[in-house]
DNA sequence: ATGCGCTATATATGATTATATATAGCCTAT
DNA sequence: ATAGGCTATATATAATCATATATAGCGCAT
């Protein structure tokens, strides 16, 4: 059971739907991997993620927006795969330009909570 | 009925030290109803959560804390109570201005990431 | 000295989430 | 036609988290 470390990421952004988390951390690092491994399960392993709940994440991603973010296919070469869509992209893209100006924007705040932390 | 209700998406922020989380959303609330109410269990019932949650995160936020952010006292008046030290609205407050910050630099964003959002 | 309402803690139970395992179907290449 | 490796899904089990409940102790007020 080896469980998936952060980094050494200390501010995390997440998009909420009501009470329902639509975006974070977690999906933008299985939408990279996916993009990378060229498959679920390869991604899956790649970061240290069951199958079963990547596929979930992948699933709900692809209900939850407009239009699906990965695509996969059933068969063939390799026995399949799964790659982000334009749209999968976009998302990933556009979520990482928010955590880089939020994380710009607040340097400063940053330093300060780090000094009252343990 | 489909889902044209309101898709009140919010930008949450949170400051994890390595793997877990030290801060966030869940905390800044309760630390907003233990200086409104006074007391923990009164805080936990004003945000409706069981008392022993609400203490068990007020307990990690003082152990993570290089000093404490609330103070309880035992007994006494109204059977004891519970308060922010200066330290805890230091933390609170700050946190508060960052999710401010972060919110204010990520308009553009969040209306862009709306659009692609069911 | 008794009662009050809170802190502080323990334990049991229930709910939620994760992993592990299994199976079927798909499609290309061999 | 068979094998390979993946998707897609189901089920069972394990781990985690939350709530409910219980108990003891505190110190002020009555």
């Amino acid at each position: 059971m080896k469980n998936n470390k952060n980094k050494n990421e200390e501010i995390s952004l997440r998009i909420n739907l009501g009470t329902r988390p639509v975006f974070g951390h977690g999906k933008a690092k299985l939408l990279d991997a996916i993009s990378i491994e060229g498959s679920i399960s390869a991604a899956a392993r790649y970061i240290g993620m069951s199958y079963r709940r990547a596929w979930l994440l992948t699933d709900a991603m692809n209900k939850d927006f407009l239009s699906p973010l990965v695509e996969s296919s059933l068969g063939g070469k390799g026995g399949g795969g799964a790659k982000l869509t334009d749209e999968g992209k976009k998302v990933l893209k556009l979520f990482r330009t928010m955590e880089k100006k939020a994380k710009e924007s607040l340097i400063k705040e940053k330093i300060m909570f780090s000094k009252l932390i343990n």
